[in-house]
DNA sequence: TCAAAATGATTCATAAACAAACCATATAAT
DNA sequence: ATTATATGGTTTGTTTATGAATCATTTTGA
């Protein structure tokens, strides 16, 4: 019996992965894929297939992603997805704040 | 010397996952937020954090869009996304969808 | 310039993800 | 209805991700 880390997600989290197993699963079966094929060529198993369409938060990214570019869901667009507009602009900004932030000291000089 | 499994990823993938990884970077300093916060608050390591920040493949779903909520990147916003309006149509068509995918038999029947 | 704090990178121990092989059930085509 | 196939859910052993601790470096604010 060791402790195991039960980890707590928000319901955003839990709620876009399941969405992003939802969609997975609607394109694979609207291509008519199985899942064995698709498992197959995203070079993983079955079993971790299932887990990405019921939408298991422990399942890597790069997995998820994977599946989901094999059966066609495209998180970010080439086109004008709201992501891909969003990052021109935040790479900008970046080069003008700070490299590292930190944190504003606790005590406010403010008796002048 | 035990034999490793090197997994390969399309361009796409991990293309989508470093995107991510900026967005998040990005947001995170627009912010004023610190690596150790933002771990915190999802109840991970500031190392894995920092995998996150660089479009690491291997890091978990649901870390990633954990740190992405927070630090307020969202794949599917509540509103009108892209996606989330993806997701009513494919919802409706997967009703009329077969439950189960079969392949065609290989030898096709044409010689009557 | 100086000190405090943030970030980056590495190592190690451990918990957890994953693949593989099952069996059971459901589904679809014949 | 029958049969082949797809899917779902186990279990087990191995690989791998993760947390924690540490040190070096960079960066910021004073």
């Amino acid at each position: 019996m060791s402790k195991s880390v039960t980890r707590t997600y928000s319901r955003y989290s839990s709620d876009a992965v399941q969405l992003m197993g939802g969609l997975i699963r609607s394109a694979r079966k609207e291509r008519k894929l199985t899942v064995q094929e698709v498992a197959e060529r995203a070079g993983i198993s079955r079993g971790l297939h299932q887990r990405i369409e019921k939408g298991d938060l422990k399942c890597s990214i790069g997995a998820v992603f994977e599946v989901a570019a094999i059966v066609g869901v495209k998180l970010f667009d080439s086109e004008e997805t709201s992501l891909t507009k969003h990052i021109r602009q935040t790479e900008d900004k970046l080069t003008l704040l700070p490299k590292s932030v930190r944190k504003k000291t606790k005590v406010v000089d403010d008796d002048f």
